[in-house]
DNA sequence: TCGGCCCAGTTAATCGATTGAATTCGTGTC
DNA sequence: GACACGAATTCAATCGATTAACTGGGCCGA
């Protein structure tokens, strides 16, 4: 069917170790042959076989991508930014969603390690630590993890290389700390959350961040509510219902993700609540059309470029045998329309 | 590294032949003999190595998908429910992004298909036909051709294999026959298109189909002014800039792709212009959140779950060696306020 | 009792590229 | 003239799974 090796050998008058030799650039070969070798390899168009290659070398030149699901767009950009990276360097990503099932992200795992089917692994976990991490640490797989770092609770001797595994992530902090600032500086007093699941390390942890950054700014824990979603545009929706049906639902809202910032404004829109004039709303992650909604979102957009440049690194480094560091990228406040006062401040 | 057959061969205290025929369910182990060996393959996790498989039975389980560019929310979305329906049954999805560059989805598919490292490949095709699809054909690749035909012109012999490719993609003359009648009776009588690059068979189709439509409804073609842009949202900026600048310029605009219809309401907006009261705009494709758009957009949606379910099964088709037809599925018109009368009929 | 047959399993070749060890050949040296 | 040496090339084993062809043994019928 496609060319092999075998073909161009016989072509040119050489054996496949030559044919091998030549084209990988090794010394061994003359500079006449290795020409004449070249010459033929593309003038047949011939491409090493993949698999046989894999084989013999034990590296795929494959890498895999789970993430949460493409269709986010933060995870979109992501993908993409960092399989153009990894094209360049002549890796082909293998792109999994694992739609936040750890069961579907161990499946995924054990495929795609397991079956070396990849020299590593970029995964976006979907909760906290799982047999299938578990695994792939065992084995000493190359893994980064992406978004989200894991608690390490609870597990025992395995710890040591949970610790080593790189973690690349957008650190919210400082834009958390000044969205604080931004609506308690409007006015507002009572604030809702929505949240990540509590169950995932990234969730308690920016919902820590979220409230520490409130209180911080003098607000009592109390006059700030949490409701979690699950990544998912539907779950912002069903959590903004969740807080107008309290008492004395908030007056700004912080959505841990940009679908379920997205999935709030709808909620908010159809419960008849204008923004900023009656709600504010402050999103997460960004978007080239954010600024184009109604009204324009106000959002904690995270490095997308630098965080595939910096996943990608990590990556190589895990293939060249280093131990890379955990990379925090800061995230920026990008204010655009969609915090206000408060419509107590109205009247 | 990772358990071979041969460790349970051993443990089994059979040869490694037959581990092989009672993991593939060969009738030729007995009952006694396959569970004795399937308790220990998965009580050590055994996994096949892929290479190795691969390398002997010339299939990859493992399809490639070459995009533009998966931070477009169409490709985004479809690459997704692609990756879904593939998984189900087994298969890798290898992601690639084109770019809209000719040249590198030659080197993608060179890649992909020469060197064997999938069983198939779902193509976005960028432009018109190129060597490296040339060459896929005659190596008789299996190829599923995504969103877009391409043309068959000045190619000689080739067009039987050409014709036999199966294209998957959402067909828009009813849903564009109703956009012009809804332009058309709000009283529009200069239409702007933001089209796709007349280079390629899709942006000349789509380009005749929304002419067609207009001219049907009784409009003169010298009403309509073109602008191609190249499916980014940069170039749906640049097209209403050079619309605007026309000495008299619609009222109304309509984008032959999602990402452009953002730009070109960028564009609108920036030139102070407000829509639907000074401009309409209809835009390609759609997203969750086109309606919290200011103004929620009226778009031309394409069935993308069909669109993905349609492409999977002409791939399996393909590898079953059956002949698929091309497949066109109905968009719809998803009206939104985007639209409405033109200014001077306020006047 | 012997040949044929089937069942359960094994042997060995194979897929295509890589690479350490072996080989060939020409040249230089004593 | 024998030998060592290095450069260029070939040999052959190897990676792990699959499968056609073969083997051994139990059973049946004649």
């Amino acid at each position: 069917m496609a060319v092999r090796m075998r073909d161009i050998a016989r072509l040119a008058g050489v054996s496949e170790a030559t044919v091998s030799l030549a084209l990988s650039g090794n010394s061994r070969v003359s500079e006449a042959t290795r020409r004449r070798v070249i010459a033929i390899a593309d003038e047949l168009g011939y491409r090493p076989n993949a698999a046989a290659r894999s084989l013999r070398t034990d590296s795929t030149r494959a890498l895999g991508l789970v993430v949460s699901d493409v269709a986010n767009p933060f995870f979109a950009e992501l993908a993409g930014r960092i399989e153009r990276i990894a094209a360049a360097q002549g890796y082909s990503v293998v792109l999994c969603n694992s739609d936040e099932d750890a069961a579907r992200q161990d499946g995924y795992l054990s495929r795609l390690l397991a079956g070396s089917e990849v020299d590593g692994v970029m995964l976006v976990p979907a909760g906290g630590m799982t047999p299938g991490i578990l695994a792939a640490g065992a084995a000493r797989a190359r893994m980064v993890l992406l978004d989200r770092p894991i608690a390490a609770d609870g597990v025992g001797g395995v710890s040591e290389w949970l610790r080593a595994i790189p973690v690349v992530r957008g650190s919210g902090a400082a834009a958390l700390g000044e969205v604080a600032e931004l609506l308690i500086g409007l006015g507002h007093r009572r604030i809702g959350i929505i949240a990540l699941p509590q169950t995932t390390q990234i969730g308690r942890e920016r919902h820590d961040m979220m409230l520490g950054a409130l209180t911080g700014q003098g607000l009592a824990a109390s006059a700030v509510e949490v409701v979690s979603g699950d990544f998912r545009q539907h779950s912002g929706e069903l959590a903004v219902e969740r807080l107008l049906a309290s008492p004395n639902p908030p007056t700004a809202y912080v959505a841990a993700d940009g679908l379920m910032a997205i999935g709030a404004m709808k909620a908010l829109r159809r419960a008849g609540l204008r923004i900023p004039r009656d709600v504010s709303l402050v999103g997460y992650d960004d978007a080239p059309w954010f600024d184009l909604l109604d009204p324009p979102l106000t959002t904690v957009a995270q490095p997308v470029v630098e965080l595939a440049e910096a996943a990608m690194r990590s990556m190589y480094a895990l293939l060249a045998g280093e131990t890379p560091p955990t990379t925090a990228l800061t995230c920026q406040l990008v204010r655009r329309s969609s915090c206000g006062p408060p419509p107590d401040a109205h009247s």
